[in-house]
RNA sequence: GCGCCCGUAGCUCAGCUGGAUAGAGCGUUGGCCUCCGGAGCCAAAGGUCACAGGUUCGAAUCCUGUCGGGCGCGCCA
């Protein structure tokens, strides 16, 4: 249930009716406690442009207003805002029964592009946001019933390819220098630097793997191959949804760039210029005010991953009949993107009301607010990070609770590390550039991922002690303590949090979301004795102690982040 | 030079179509275990929302300018 929705529709009918015309009443959740829940805030502005007094007018909404039991006390206050706290009752029956999620009023076909790592090398810290942001939202929009399509957009061709394969050819097919992608990737790149017979051979391979000669072929699907499964295994370390039917790699659109360019060709929007094939829209300019090509045909023939994009944009829309498409990319591609979107608009590449939208983030900086490295100046790989994030996990839970076996240990210090490390991307919403602090992310106190855990092991303890069964669970929900409505609010605000992070790509607002039920539950439980209670009340308090166990887990589980029954 | 993003507490960050007294966490200080798990709860201190104008009944939020930071601007992705 989507109170906000509902508690805007009925107040918009009255506001309609009182006021002749239509209008938002902008409805929000109240900004202090004594304010209520809800406050709508609309009253004024539509007042005001009618010319009437806001408080007549909020009278003249109540009057018409056909709130039934949703709201217990509903106020005008200062100028005109409309507080409203809902009532008891309603709460009450509606935890007890609504579903935890439902679909949303339109389904939708969404393209999620995310992770999208370079296979030439190994996935470091740069990777995580995307990866996890990505995998967020798919499963967002996948619990509210739309038609996600998972695409890993994998750089898997271009011409550092053909120093890579070069230099494999002349290692042997070596495996085991494979097992260190970072380091083949170094070598290849010290050979190529150093030596321009064998920077000759790179190119010529580039040209041969272009040909589709066999050996060139075969050699780079086994590189490919290798790589790849490099990023599978973190990927199920992370625990995301990204699985090898996802990939759909940059190469796998190479047969239809001919196509792309003759098609824009054929639209009259492509111009020539220094021997370079190029689109020019008049509203992207760079220095000295000069319009601004989009290169889709290099002068010696080749193409970009401008043209490759406005191929995916093409497939997307007429293959996958996509009604929004989200890419998950750094910010240094904004400018890039609004011009592949522009000119795939353009072209016609897209289809009526198709949304493509770019969600940005910025780079990665160290305390030192300088890009983020090693101590040594290199890069920090995605599994250093994990493994660190698992060892401190491990450590901490040994400490806590030393009498649980090792294995089980080693499982909560997965769960636990990873999900630390995880929220830590998730619960911000940085455009521009990030501080990446090892302390912060791995820590497990305040708003993090082992707080909403651990609120989840405390009510899994619950039942535990109580030994509590579907019998001891049978009766309702009645709402005594403000603590106990305060909570109640909070879980049937799932729904709408859940939509917002849809609608904005934020998953942020579910982080957000999550800590504030959690912390709601912390002072209920500590305000509430809930085995000690009285039996119907008891009943009454296991309830909302299920409910919110149930929201934590799926709310957890749709950022990708998983809970145990003891830590 | 032009364009995009950003500037909120000591640090890291929220602040949703403009709303009421700008909120968290960490850190600091002080309370709370004869009571369902203290990875917890309660409280205090801490802000000229970079700065200056403007629009508005109302601005951290919208507009203009200034300062500061990041990124981008023709054949890499």
């Amino acid at each position: 249930m989507n109170l906000k929705r509902l508690l805007n529709e009925r107040l918009g009918t009255a506001l309609e009716a009182a006021l002749g015309e239509p209008a938002p009443p902008v409805v929000q959740p109240a900004a202090r406690p004594e304010f209520g829940d809800y406050q709508a805030n609309g009253v004024m502005g539509a007042a005001k442009r009618a010319r009437r007094n806001p408080r007549d007018l909020a009278q003249a909404v109540l009057e018409r207003a056909d709130l039934g039991d949703l709201a217990g006390r509903v106020e005008i206050a200062g100028p005109g805002f409309i507080n409203i706290t809902l009532g008891d009752e309603f709460l009450a029956r509606t935890v007890a029964e609504a579903p935890l999620t439902q679909a949303a009023p339109e389904g939708q076909t969404v393209v999620v592009d995310y992770s999208s790592p370079n296979l030439a090398k190994e996935m470091h810290v740069g990777h995580l946001r995307s990866t996890i942001i990505g995998d967020a939202l798919a499963r967002v929009l996948e619990a509210l019933g739309h038609r996600v399509i998972r695409q890993n957009h994998v750089g898997d061709w271009g011409t550092q390819f053909g120093m890579l394969l070069a230099f494999l050819e002349e290692t042997g097919s070596d495996s085991d220098l494979l097992g260190d992608l970072e380091t083949f990737y170094r070598a290849a790149k010290a050979r190529f630097d150093s030596d321009p017979e064998f920077a000759e051979r790179s190119r010529r391979m580039v040209v041969g793997l272009q040909r589709g000669e066999p050996e060139a072929r075969q050699r780079w699907e086994r590189f490919i191959d290798i790589s790849l499964s490099h990023c599978q295994q973190v990927y199920d370390r992370l625990d995301v949804t990204l699985a090898p039917e996802h990939v759909k790699a940059e190469s796998a659109y190479n047969d239809d760039l001919p196509a792309v360019v003759a098609d824009l060709d054929r639209q009259g929007l492509l111009q020539e210029s220094e021997g370079a094939r190029c689109v020019f829209l008049e509203e992207f300019r760079g220095k000295d005010g000069e319009v601004l090509p989009l290169i889709v045909q290099k002068s010696d023939g080749g193409y970009l991953y401008a043209t490759t994009d406005l191929a995916a944009v093409r497939h997307r829309a007429r293959d996958l009949q996509a009604d929004r498409v989200l890419y998950l990319t750094d910010a240094r591609q904004s400018l890039h993107f609004r011009q592949v979107f522009a000119v795939a608009e353009r072209a016609g590449f897209t289809r009526p009301g198709m949304r493509l939208e770019h969600h940005p983030f910025g780079a990665m900086l160290g305390t030192d607010g300088k890009p983020f490295r090693t101590r040594e100046g290199e890069v920090v790989k995605l599994t250093r990070l994990l493994d660190e994030a698992e060892a401190r996990a491990f450590a901490l839970v040994t400490e806590k609770n030393p009498q649980l076996s090792e294995e089980e240990r080693r499982r909560i210090a997965h769960v636990v590390g990873i999900g630390a490390v995880k929220y830590a991307d998730l619960s911000k919403n940085r455009t521009s550039d990030y501080v990446f602090d090892w302390e912060q992310m791995l820590s497990f106190d305040g708003n993090t991922a082992p707080y909403l855990q651990y609120a989840y092991t405390r009510i899994q303890s619950i039942f535990r002690r109580g030994a509590v069964d579907e019998a001891g669970l049978a009766g309702e929900i009645v709402l005594q303590a403000g603590q106990e409505h305060a909570l109640a609010v909070a879980l049937l605000r799932f729904q709408e949090t859940l939509e917002q992070v849809a609608d904005d790509g934020f998953p942020h607002y579910l982080c957000g979301y999550l800590y504030d039920l959690a912390t709601l539950f912390m002072r209920y439980y500590e305000a509430c004795p809930i085995l000690n209670a009285e039996p119907p009340l008891r009943v009454s308090r296991l309830l909302l102690c299920r409910r919110t166990a149930e929201t934590l887990q799926t709310g957890l589980g749709l950022l990708g982040i998983a809970t145990v029954e003891r830590m």
